[in-house]
DNA sequence: GTTGAAAATAGCGCAGA
DNA sequence: TCTGCGCTATTTTCAAC
């Protein structure tokens, strides 16, 4: 339950080294963080069901079983007042195959990840919700040909 | 190693299962796949081996606990050579601060995203780990202001 | 947080279709 | 070659401290 929790050095250190090899034994990592089997397990179940890892996967070489498209789309508004910005976002957040976005200090304005079935459906996603977003200005779209697990 | 083989079907219901769940034991994916558990290890052996199983990994939620920098950086590299892929992809995946990677056709070759406590902490990462990145032309990084939630 | 012991699992050689 | 069986080492898991 949630109980204000911070994550500590330990916490941290065993999600780095999970998320390096997610079949370490418990064992190989309690000794990496240097506890013993048992407590190292507590907080592995714990970080398990407080949401913190939200679970396991491999990570399949090629195609696999295609997740369908990933798009990288940066955004430019048309001006960058405060008041554009939260009216943006909110739009974003409206939209599921949206399932990632960056407010950049730089070039770009927004980064995106955007994820259809397929190419199809992107372009549909493209003219019927990207272009339509409040106060955009230019928008440029990038496919992934191949993508870290996780997305 | 690599016997031109192809995948059947009880491969690819192990393929499958392990995406859902990467740290099934091999036992329950023996009785999934319909196979004895010793079969069903040495397949999955000679998956991980021949780098159709290119690793595990678990699922973090996103960044939200430790906030930090999120930095979204542009990589080119010498050459797009598939060995030069393999070899940059397996060093990305030995960073557990790259939280995801997309490699893109178009502008860039890769996408990534970074993660780290703090900027001093990024720029070490940028100083000692992404240029020494094997067969690294061009990296260009910039800083999230704000995101969204689970990454 | 630790230790220790029982149950479950992984990992190997060997024999057979 | 691939499968399944039996055995042993390792790992998980739970109890008690």
């Amino acid at each position: 339950m949630p109980q204000t929790e911070i994550l500590d050095s330990v916490d941290r250190r065993i999600l780095s080294a999970l998320r390096l090899d997610g079949r370490i034994t418990n064992q190989a990592l309690a000794a990496k963080v240097g506890l013993s089997p048992s407590a190292c397990l507590r907080r592995l179940r714990t970080l398990e069901r407080s949401g913190i890892i939200q679970g396991y996967t491999a990570i399949i070489a090629g195609p696999g079983a295609g997740d369908g498209v990933t798009a990288i789309v940066h955004v430019t508004l048309e001006r960058q007042t405060e008041e554009y910005l939260a009216r943006f976002e909110k739009a974003l957040r409206q939209h599921p195959d949206v399932r990632e976005w960056h407010l950049m200090a730089g070039q770009y304005d927004y980064i995106l990840r955007v994820q259809t079935p397929d190419m199809r459906a992107y372009e549909s996603f493209h003219k019927e919700v990207l272009s339509r977003l409040p106060g955009v200005a230019r928008i440029t779209s990038s496919f992934a040909m191949r993508s870290s697990a996780g997305g």
